[in-house]
DNA sequence: GAAGATGCAG
DNA sequence: CTGCATCTTC
């Protein structure tokens, strides 16, 4: 089974890039985040030709996700479930073909001394009783998408300069672990213990993408039975380079099941 | 001598068009309204290429008046000069080999019972006594551009439901009248008096292309030495049916001097 | 730097 | 419906 994960920086913008790879690289499943459109608006049909199952929630403006798959989902499920804010717009739950598959656009969390940070990190502990919740570690499960933390010095360029960075701060990087630590792993690191391989390269650092100033911080993670048949892994970097590229690429991981 | 005029509704958008336009038609002069762009960042780089000489005077977002020559046009001046507001980034005046073309976007005027019409109609008047100053009606000269006037009933699609239409209300089409008997005559009335020709499709209306639901609001006039020696006048549909049209498209005529 | 929202204008 | 400006977000 091949799942894939993309933050498309919006899925109207993007869908000649996103019907494009689903035809070349025929994934089971793809995960999309900041698909910046409302459910009325989603285009269902520009997406018809592709064949695949459409499942997604979104917002006016921001955020956004979408779960594509070849075959229809045996059960979908939309945000958080604890009572707090549900941010349906950044997390679906699809279980497919028995497989519990969570995607999730982790908020970015601004400034270390905002609000919004506190929100980032509280969203990983909420994240991680979820998993409690719904989720055995024991059982195969998949969970993917934008985490907004890259996880180890290797993970961003220049790392001493992003200490203070949302995305890389200290307490993003120990609540990221702690959830990941109910019982996942990165299969990319895996796969990959010492690579250097980047997932998203800001539109903003001028040639980020040729001088290779990038981050990784799309993850694709697995339960340990799962994990263990990991067979593949890999991060298309043909468009990120393509006319009109969202900021991040795709990610993607094959299973032997 | 070949004179066009376009509303091109911002030049930046507009370049291949222009650019394909004059390579094909190689008019002596082209003048364009609504360039929408301050003289800072008109695209003189970007039209370079057509070899044709560039006068312009815009603003930030709205309005902006241009002249491509195919040689260096001998005098030019921007705007009214009655002491009033001048408005610089809607009429523009080049002696062009003798001859004086004056190239006019003309206040649209919003409703009949807004200052904005009030100021156009004025415009009318200001202009009339412009041509006083500058021109004669004995000599040969030029006035083309966006008249925001539908002259006649054929002149507009279903003209009954425009009456109260700033662009073919009484007042606009008097106003108009009496600034053009200053001197002046239409050299596409000249050729094709009983001919319905649009040369402006709102966007807003749907499938007014198709259906043919336009304005002739763009206007090629000449003095009576002028007038006389018209050859050719024709508006070409083509630019209005291709990809990223303006709402309007060229008219242009042809004098045997 | 890129995207969407809003408001203005034609 | 299209274009530009301004604002917000990442």
């Amino acid at each position: 089974m091949k799942i894939a994960t993309f933050n498309v920086n919006s899925l109207r913008k993007r869908l000649p890039l996103v019907l494009d790879w689903l035809e070349q690289h025929r994934p089971d499943v793809l995960c999309l985040q900041e698909t910046k459109v409302q459910d009325e608006d989603f285009p269902s049909l520009a997406l018809a030709p592709s064949g695949y199952h459409l499942t997604f929630r979104g917002m006016k403006a921001y955020n956004g996700v979408a779960v594509l798959t070849r075959q229809p989902p045996d059960q979908v499920s939309y945000g958080l479930d604890d009572g707090g804010e549900p941010d349906e717009a950044r997390l679906i739950r699809i279980t497919y073909q028995g497989i519990p598959i969570i995607n999730t656009y982790i908020p970015q969390g601004y400034l270390i001394d905002s609000p919004k940070y506190q929100y980032k990190l509280e969203w990983f502990t909420r994240l991680r009783r979820y998993f409690d919740k719904h989720l055995s570690p024991k059982m195969p499960a998949i969970w993917c998408g934008d985490m907004n933390v890259a996880p180890r010095p290797i993970d961003v360029h220049s790392p001493e300069k992003h200490l203070q960075h949302v995305c890389y701060h200290e307490a993003a990087r120990k609540a990221y672990a702690e959830t990941v630590a109910w019982g996942f792993a990165d299969v990319f690191l895996k796969l990959y213990p010492d690579r250097q391989q980047y997932t998203f390269w800001d539109y903003r650092q001028p040639s980020s993408l040729e001088a290779n100033k990038g981050w990784r911080i799309d993850h694709i993670l697995a339960t340990m039975p799962l994990a263990e048949k990991v067979t593949e892994v890999a991060v298309d970097l043909e468009p990120r380079r393509a006319k009109d590229p969202s900021d991040h690429t795709f990610l993607w991981a094959e299973f032997a099941i």
